[in-house]
RNA sequence: GGCGUCGUAGCCAAGUGGUAAGGCAAUGGUCUGCAACACCAGUAUCCACCGGUUCAAAUCCGGUCGACGCCUCCA
């Protein structure tokens, strides 16, 4: 498979270190509140990537982290008068619900900052050593001169950055050998979570925390490092400086970034307000359509979110949904017990489906058109299986779209749900109206059903109902 | 200012040199007591605009206009 590498800016084979294993790291998010629409993208994207490379065979582990001290965590502590690691555990949890409705999978491990600051303590002498890093009154600096690689995968001129960087220069930031050095290590301020290190007593920086749990949890040298793009710089070029500098060796071989998710045209931000909460979605639609609106863009493509586009991917999804019931039903009702001679040739053409969606796949995670792949067989599925067919041909059919949607991470089942007592009743005096002809009733039951957001359907197989 | 991305039907979105996938919405039809689901049909002579290269371009090159991202915490 190809993948676009953020560091070649190409698209390259994808050639694991170690036959048939990958290490992928994706930065996670920062447990200050409930997480934002925006932080579900890479979350729902690179979890795609896992699939599909477990699909193809091979053995993912999947490292994704959980930043646990940082001055938002800190300021939110503060505000609610409660110690920072209970603002950050309640938001771990909270984030975990979130990831599970999206049927995004828990990494291999989810490490978190504060569990791991002796090996970033350990990172920075290593660097201090090499000559990498500097100490001035407890704030540990990295030395961005030093190393000549700087600025490789952001590809930025560092002449034009430091002239870009005039005006921190100015704001206190004076006791930096050069303004593109940033923080290893700050000393606490008063009332904050800090930690005994040889330079102060304090807390690790930002960057730090990845390289360290990526060396970790994966090794020194990783197939993959992934992220929202925003974090190409400063973030990841300082985790490549720190990491190369301290382990002597190339950091991540790829560097998968995705693109970010607008609101209503705009870009959403912390800062701005503009966000919605996963958990705010959640609330108004089943979190899978959440799921098939992110992959119905290529990653690296800006993508748009509004309410007219959410509706319009729900019914999407339905359709595909209902495809998967209709094969279930099939699959106890056709006729024939065993595959018919003409649907042995159906098998085979089915399997064009399939090619099309790695193909898709294999180019650089290509959702969008892996998703139109399905919606072909969707088609396929409705027109070829039928009730005087075999259950196994509805079954081979039910297994293929469960299998393609499954890469995807959608789910083909709906939720078991038990309906009302009460409206189980008014769903039986209708099929009774209907016996009686009695057609002005019966209409009158469902639009009241429907107005209780109870959406009927007479089908040969008796009355189905669904959510409206 | 530096680096980079994008502009395809009402909406979303693939395609990146060989003559426009797929989905949503809308329309007509079949099915249905009526609906819903499903199926069938048609639906962009054209891919922001201008010019160039080529037998051939939405796809390559140059320019124009427009939208946007990073360079600062941010997925």
């Amino acid at each position: 498979m190809k993948l676009y590498n953020t560091l070649t800016r190409k698209k390259e084979e994808f050639v694991p270190l170690r036959e048939g294993k990958v290490t992928m790291y994706v930065c996670g998010p920062t447990v200050y509140n409930l997480i934002h629409i925006g932080n579900a993208r890479p979350m729902i994207v690179f979890d795609t990537a896992r699939r599909y490379m477990e699909y193809k065979g091979y053995e993912v582990n999947y490292v994704s982290n959980f930043t646990d001290v940082d001055d938002k965590i800190i300021a939110r502590s503060l505000e609610e008068g409660i110690p920072a690691e209970q603002v950050s555990a309640r938001y771990i949890e909270e984030c975990k619900k979130d990831m599970e409705a999206m049927n995004v999978r828990p990494a291999t491990v989810h490490p978190q900052a504060t569990q791991e600051i002796q090996g970033m303590i350990d990172m920075i002498r290593t660097l201090e050593e090499k000559g990498y890093a500097y100490n001035v009154n407890g704030t540990v600096y990295f030395r961005t001169r030093k190393f000549k690689e700087y600025g490789k995968l952001s590809h930025k001129n560092l002449d034009d950055l430091r002239s870009g960087n005039r005006a921190l220069q100015v704001t206190g930031e004076d006791q930096k050998e050069d303004p593109l050095d940033f923080v290893l290590w700050k000393p606490k301020k008063e009332g904050e979570p800090s930690w005994q290190a040889p330079w102060s007593d304090g807390r690790p920086g930002w960057h730090i925390e990845c390289s360290e749990m990526a060396k970790k949890y994966l090794g020194e040298e990783i197939d993959i490092h992934a992220g929202g793009e925003d974090l190409i710089f400063p973030h990841h070029e300082n985790e490549i400086a720190q990491s190369e500098c301290c382990n002597g060796k190339p950091f991540a071989r790829y560097w998968l970034h995705n693109a970010f998710l607008n609101i209503d045209n705009r870009k959403m931000s912390k800062s701005l307000g503009n966000f919605f909460t996963v958990r705010e979605i959640g609330e108004k639609y089943d979190l899978q359509v959440l799921r098939f609106f992110m992959l119905s863009a290529h990653y690296r493509s800006p993508l748009n979110f509004s309410a007219e586009i959410m509706e319009s991917s729900r019914n999407a999804l339905e359709r595909i949904l209902t495809a998967a019931d209709r094969l279930r039903e099939l699959e106890q009702s056709a006729a024939e017990e065993s595959l018919l001679e003409q649907e042995k040739e159906k098998r085979q053409e089915m399997k064009s489906f399939r090619e099309k969606f790695q193909e898709a796949m294999d180019d650089d995670l290509n959702t969008a058109d892996a998703i139109s792949a399905v919606f072909e067989l969707v088609k396929f599925a409705n027109t070829e299986a039928v009730p005087e067919g075999s259950r196994e041909f509805a079954g081979i059919l039910r297994k293929e779209l469960e299998e393609l949607c499954g890469i995807l991470g959608l789910k083909t089942e709906r939720k078991a749900e038990v309906l009302d007592e009460e409206i189980e009743e008014m769903i039986r005096q209708r099929q009774e109206a209907r016996k009686a002809r009695d057609f002005a009733r019966a209409d009158a039951i469902r639009n009241e059903l429907l107005e209780k957001g109870i959406l009927l359907e007479d089908t040969r197989e008796g009355v189905k109902w669904k959510r409206a």
